[in-house]
Formats: C-alpha cells, sequence, structure tokens
DNA sequence: AACCGCACCAACCGCACAACG
DNA sequence: ACGTTGTGCGGTTGGTGCGGT
C-alpha cells in the first residue's frame, strides 16, 4: 500500500495561481510566516490549494528576493561548470545563484543551455579550444559525458581519453590513502602547473567525504561563454599537469 | 485569418529522505 | 527500531504565446 496523499486532489484547486491566491498567499507569509507546516498552511491562510502547490508558488515565484528576467553568461557559466561537477542537482546548482530557484535553473538548462552547447559541438566536430589547450580537452570531455554519456563520451574518447584516465588515477590514489590511513584521513590535494614555466596555476583539495574530486575547479570556463555567444577574453593556451600529492601539512602518506 | 509547430516556463507528480513520535 | 508524516528534489506535463506558412 502506498502512503496516502498530502491533500484531495478532488477538492483542491489546481493549474494557474490567480492575482488573488498571490495576495492571499503573500500576505499571510508576510504577517505570520509559513508556520513551518506546508501541509497545514493552506487551511490556515484560506487558500483551497494543496500545500505542495503552495510551498512551490512561495519558492519559485512569490519569495521577494526571486530573480525574474533573462539569464547572464557569467550566470551560463556557473550552471555549466556547476552542471559538468554535479549533474543535474538543480537546487545546489540554484543555491550558487543569487536569486535563481532550481526550477528556473533546470527550465534553462533544458530549453536553451543544453541546445546551445550541443549546436555548438556536434559529435563529428573537433572543438578548437580542446586543440589548443588540455585544461580545456578536460573540460570538454566532461562537458560531453555529461551531456549524453553514451554518444558523445564516446566519440570524444579516443582524443580525450586523459581526464578518463586521469580520474581513475585519482581515485586510485585516494583509495589507497584510505587503506594506510582510514576513511578519515582520506584526502588529498591536486595541483594544476604550466609546463612550461613550472608555476602553479590551480590547486584544490581533496576533502574526506568528498565523493569526486571537482577537476573543473582548476580551468578557465570563459571558453563556455565564447561558445554561447557571451564573448570573453579568452584563457591562454595552457598545457597542464594534474597530480595528486599530499596536502600542505604533510599528515598524509602516499 | 487560420492553422500548425515549437519554445518557454509554471505547475504537477512521485519518489527519497529526514524528522519525529 | 519502526512507522508515519512533511519536505525537498528532479523529472515531466500542459498551457500559452509567438513565429512561420
Amino acid at each position: 500500500m502506498g502512503r496516502a496523499p498530502c491533500c484531495d486532489k478532488a477538492k483542491v484547486k489546481r493549474g494557474p495561481w490567480s492575482p488573488e491566491e498571490d495576495q492571499v498567499l503573500r500576505n499571510h507569509i508576510e504577517k505570520n510566516g509559513t508556520g513551518g507546516n506546508w501541509i497545514a498552511f493552506p487551511r490556515k491562510a484560506g487558500l483551497n490549494r494543496c500545500g505542495k502547490s503552495c510551498r512551490l508558488r512561495w519558492l519559485n515565484y512569490l519569495r521577494p528576493d526571486v530573480k525574474r528576467g533573462g539569464f547572464t553568461g557569467e550566470e551560463d557559466d556557473i550552471i555549466c561548470s556547476l552542471y559538468i561537477q554535479l549533474g543535474s542537482r538543480w537546487s545546489i546548482i540554484a543555491s550558487h545563484l543569487r536569486g535563481r530557484t532550481d526550477n528556473d535553473v533546470k527550465n534553462y538548462w533544458n530549453t536553451k543551455l543544453k541546445k546551445k552547447l550541443m549546436a555548438t559541438y556536434p559529435a563529428t566536430q573537433t572543438p578548437a579550444a580542446a586543440v589548443d589547450s588540455e585544461a580545456n580537452c578536460i573540460v570538454m570531455d566532461t562537458v560531453c559525458s555529461a551531456i549524453d554519456e553514451h554518444e558523445r563520451h564516446q566519440s570524444y574518447s579516443t582524443t580525450f581519453s586523459r581526464s578518463s584516465s586521469l580520474m581513475t588515477e585519482q581515485r586510485e590514489v585516494r583509495s589507497k590513502i584510505s587503506e594506510q590511513e582510514g576513511p578519515a584521513a582520506s584526502s588529498s590535494t591536486v595541483t594544476v602547473e604550466d609546463r612550461r614555466s613550472s608555476s602553479r596555476i590551480g590547486y584544490d583539495s581533496w576533502p574526506a567525504g568528498e565523493d569526486d574530486i571537482l577537476l573543473t575547479e582548476f580551468v578557465d570556463m570563459g571558453w563556455i561563454s565564447e561558445l554561447l555567444g557571451t564573448p570573453r577574453e579568452a584563457a591562454p593556451p595552457i598545457s597542464c599537469s594534474f597530480s595528486a600529492s599530499e596536502p600542505a601539512d604533510g599528515q598524509l602518506s602516499s
């Protein structure tokens, strides 16, 4: 037996909210707050709506800090970058964008951003950015696998196998550290160096408890802006070497 | 003017998980 | 420890508007 529904769907109003309903909901929250119980909320507020519907309406539309209007190039970058790292964790992605809701971000990705990227990088095309910079190679590979794990990743797997092997390598290092030091100590750091100058251009730690390393933290995501038609200064071609290393405090042995 | 297809986005649905008794 | 309930989330649907024919 499944769980009981949160409300009687035959009795509550559904569909688009009227301005009057919006006003009732807004007024009640301004005076009393949400009350900490959305199921009971519509009865208290005098709305003939499902509690979940009230919650959604407030969070996605009526909240005073909800930002309306088009997404900026900077927001595009953030969404792409986080999607690469996290996948469709829309609530987390939205939390990095002031005033945007998970529903907004999800709709924007599904209707616009994904199509833009797919159109810019058909499976048969070798991205110029990838030729110039290994850093961008890695990002591109991850984008492809994130957008379409089967077709795209296979298309690029030969050219960009580096990122896959790198991820595997990182997991193996972490696994070894865990074996030696225990799960609590299973953290490491990763540096990215410019081979020409041997200078460090990227750095991140890999804290215990994190499932995956966030490689894209290191690389300039500006190329995504270029793809999407919001140009910014192009990153110079850089050769990168990735290596797992001990944290600065040297507590761990590899 | 009417129709059609498409894009957009608000809203819904169902599931997983957390909180609580 | 377990069952119940509320919340949050991601996937999906359906209404609306707009452009093309």
